[in-house]
DNA sequence: TAAAATACTTCCTTGCTCGAACTATTGGGT
DNA sequence: ACCCAATAGTTCGAGCAAGGAAGTATTTTA
């Protein structure tokens, strides 16, 4: 009981932290979080149509239209049609795009060591446990149904 | 070094979820983030004025108007001129402000619960001493000056 | 009493989000 | 072959948010 009032205090103390993890990080002031968000799928899937980023981020394919219409605006990404089935578009990063990407990355690195540094073997291993215990339970509730959660850490080279 | 890996591919697997926290909790249909944030900084001083709303969402005053403003024509929030200083405005919850607020924090409350099921008193009491100890980091490397960070846990009383 | 500081608001631009409507292309069924 | 449905995207319109710049009161101070 004392537990649970502390962490629904905990909580509604640090709300605004929660809700707007961004301002912990200042991952890039050239993009914003949902263009960050596109370009890490592009440049981990290496060529991705507009479906899969959609997908990836869960968004309407009219709002993905528009963040990958500002990222190509400003250079970072190509649009191309797919000769074989030219309803598909697909998605690659430029040369200024792998640039930026390359930046990024290192940016959060830079901020993930900066957190891991504060944290003992014991406090890594139980926060990443936490986190993906509390999303999958969440996402159990929202979508009771179809394929499995898959929300397990994956391996991803970097680098 | 294996365990810096495998915290930066957990950040970049997650990053969504990290990025968009809002969509763990379907907090409240009714209102945005920030209009919720809003609303219960109003709820939690009883009354305000403009340039605290502002500091504590630590936004532009302009930006705090805008936000006001939609509240206040929803009939959640009442604007006010100080009469011993008229520059300055104050803002109070209507009664209707106040029911919303109730069940917001109801919501919270049975979210929060939902996690806290999950959770033994160690990894509970770990997550807070974490949490806690990045946001100290890092807000303290973003202005190592002014004022004593004060971000440890402040009770609150809830109903 | 004039000038500076304070507390806001207004205006403007950019971006995100979403639903609805629309275009183009492909695949299936008969 | 032909029509219809499904698929893949874009366009459009509206609301919300962010933030800088400029403007309006009002109060303080020098």
């Amino acid at each position: 009981m004392a537990g649970e009032i502390k962490l629904l205090d905990f909580f509604l103390d640090h709300l605004k932290e929660i809700l707007y993890p961004e301002e912990w990080i200042d991952l890039d002031l050239e993009l914003s979080k949902s263009q960050i968000l596109a370009m890490l799928i592009v440049d981990r899937h290496g060529e991705v149509i507009m479906s899969e980023i959609a997908d990836y981020l869960n968004i309407p394919l009219s709002t993905a239209t528009g963040i990958i219409n500002r990222l190509v605006n400003k250079g970072y990404l190509l649009r191309e049609r797919n000769e074989s089935d030219r309803r598909i578009v697909s998605i690659q990063l430029t040369e200024a795009g792998q640039a930026l990407v390359a930046g990024i990355k290192v940016t959060i690195n830079e901020y993930v060591e900066r957190i891991d540094r504060l944290l003992t073997e014991e406090e890594r291993e139980m926060l990443m446990r936490v986190f993906i215990k509390v999303i999958e339970a969440l996402n159990r509730e929202k979508e009771p149904d179809i394929k499995q959660p898959e929300t397990s850490v994956k391996k991803i080279e970097i680098e």
